[in-house]
DNA sequence: CAATGTCGTGGTAGCGCTACCATCTATCTC
DNA sequence: GAGATAGATGGTAGCGCTACCACGACATTG
């Protein structure tokens, strides 16, 4: 007789001990646990009772080999200090802090490479839901997430071919409204500063230019972007560079609010009147823009609605009513403040 | 003979295809993945062909039930839109990047409650290490983290009595610096602006005190404290708080820079002049701080390498190598700024 | 040169759970 | 009242991997 191999889990209460405990088979205790509705309310009591006598806990561990499936949601983000996709995060938080569902967070810094790589990692795991940043996934990435096995949702973006499921809104549609706003209200000579120069940035800057090639207003040169990452910081810089490059400059669409911040904050340096001299709109309407002095004009994203929806419409998937429209376009909100009201 | 149950997990090659293809036992497979230096530098190259053909990937889930150990960080921070705790992510993951660990995140939106529940989420799995947020955890949390069987590092504080290990600095020295600053900086009629005040807040609040009271410029009413989470938003309507109960004020000390920058602005459109009237000093000194106008003195919080470093620490500790020291202080620097500079 | 150690390799037996199928009882149908 | 159906429960056999132990080959020691 071998003996075995003495619980190296750790001794911790197995599904065996709570079946022996309540003198019910193993896979009524899972049952129980998994769809009380199959089960009994006799048994139940008696399998709830053991369970806490014992302190019992499923290994998830164990759960997932045998059930080739994993309670976690995979979740990948280009950026983490980027408050934007912090909001997106909490929104799915919050959608999924009730469930038992455990959440796998990767950051892939704006890389398709390392969207690859984090999605090969999290694969194998066979997540129960996967949610992904952005619609501009390199081809192995969406072959990944095609072949996941799992409910896939697409945020930030909306877009004609998803993998699955969608939910954001159009940044092209963002940018020519910030820009429009800006021709209505009299500017003339709008710049356009972005930092970063992600897809998303690239689409807010391609619908600035609509709106301007529309009002004829258009010159290359008023556009001043790097692909460096943004700060506030850079916005100074790239504000500094674009007065040095355009005469006459009468306005300024920011890329986001981080962006606008610095630009505000170079015209007090500079004493540059906002909006008199200068106007200002950012993009993502950050809470501190509607404080700030002054307040700053900017297209208002619904964030943390895209997150509490994604898992929304993850949640249903698995449950096996997957939505009608795949694709959900929650729009943008153009918020008017002082900083374009000439 | 019973038919296998035709690869329920989706024809995924398993270790045993490899060890056939390779001509070689499973566990020396197993071995070649995971320890190299233990399997001869022929069979070696024979099974990474084996693995390459078959495009093999060890499933996690098996892995975590047989070993009894799950390749998992698990992360638990009080907010995630706080850029604070996004730069201490943004350090654990950039040290985690490399590795094979997969990280899961918890939000416990400052809830003690839901730090224990979390953790009991967590424990099950068998995480390779645990980092967590701050140092007052319940005594249940407490329990469930020496009893996780992984390295534990706390983070962001430092104390007398670790889990496990710690890495962080003292609040109560960072609020002391800056109220010190400012007196010697000739503000006398300095308050205090605080929101959410958590554990860490409340310890910069003493920081203050002390160092008020030792210059004898203590005074009750110069505190203005919320416990509704902070935002910019929130610092404009503390400091009109502030302003309306304490005549002479001449100064503020900000719970963080959210706060600050709140004040700031309220200062632009109130006209009061910084830091001629009113002297502001913030707390973490965010990269915008350098760049507002006028620049806002910050205590200047070291929290990506906090991040850094925690991973550092927990992966020595896994790998056998604990610290001498279980305590790491990394200490904080007083950034003067234009907002102080009377 | 026997005794001892070390290295590389493999077989076996689980890890703790759930899928699948079988069984049994109670209820329903005509 | 026989047969069919539905619901509740259990046994068995894995899920894919690694811990443990065994074993043979070779080197080391006095």
């Amino acid at each position: 007789m071998t003996k075995p191999r003495s619980r190296r889990g750790g001794g911790r209460p197995t599904i065996a001990d709570v079946a022996r405990k309540a003198g019910v088979g193993a896979i009524t205790v899972s049952r129980a646990l998994r769809e009380p509705g199959r089960v009994s309310e006799d048994l139940r009591r008696q399998i709830q009772a053991a369970v806490d006598e014992l302190g019992y806990v499923p290994d998830p561990n164990a759960r997932a080999l045998a059930s080739a499936r994993a309670e976690v949601f995979g979740v990948l983000v280009p950026s983490l200090t980027n408050s934007v996709f912090a909001e997106v995060l909490r929104g799915i938080y919050d959608s999924l802090s009730d469930s038992s569902y455990r959440i796998q967070l990767g950051n892939t810094h704006y890389s398709g490479l390392e969207e690859e790589r984090l999605l090969q990692v999290f694969g194998p795991q066979r997540p129960a839901a996967l949610i992904v940043a952005g619609i501009d996934q390199t081809p192995t990435s969406r072959r990944l997430l095609e072949t996941a096995g799992c409910p896939v949702v697409q945020v930030m973006e909306t877009g004609p071919d998803p993998v699955d499921m969608m939910v954001g809104f159009s940044h092209f549609d963002g940018g020519k409204a910030a820009t429009e706003h800006m021709i209505e209200m009299g500017y003339r000579r709008i710049g356009f500063i972005g930092a970063r120069m992600d897809p998303r940035s690239q689409r807010r800057l391609a619908g600035y230019r609509a709106a301007m090639e529309a009002a004829g207003l258009f010159d290359a040169r008023l556009i001043t972007t790097t692909p460096v990452p943004s700060s506030v910081t850079l916005g100074r810089e790239l504000f500094r560079d674009a007065l040095a490059k355009v005469a006459m400059l009468d306005g300024v669409f920011c890329n986001n609010d981080d962006i606008a911040l610095g630009v505000l904050f170079e015209c007090h340096r500079a004493s540059i009147a906002v909006p008199k001299t200068i106007g200002i709109t950012g993009f993502n309407d950050l809470d501190m823009m509607e404080v700030a002095f002054p307040s700053v004009t900017s297209i208002r994203t619904p964030r943390y609605e895209i997150g509490r929806l994604s898992v929304a419409m993850a949640l249903a998937a698995i449950a096996g009513k997957r939505p009608q429209e795949p694709v959900v376009d929650l729009g943008f909100e153009l918020k008017r403040r002082e900083s374009t009201a000439r």
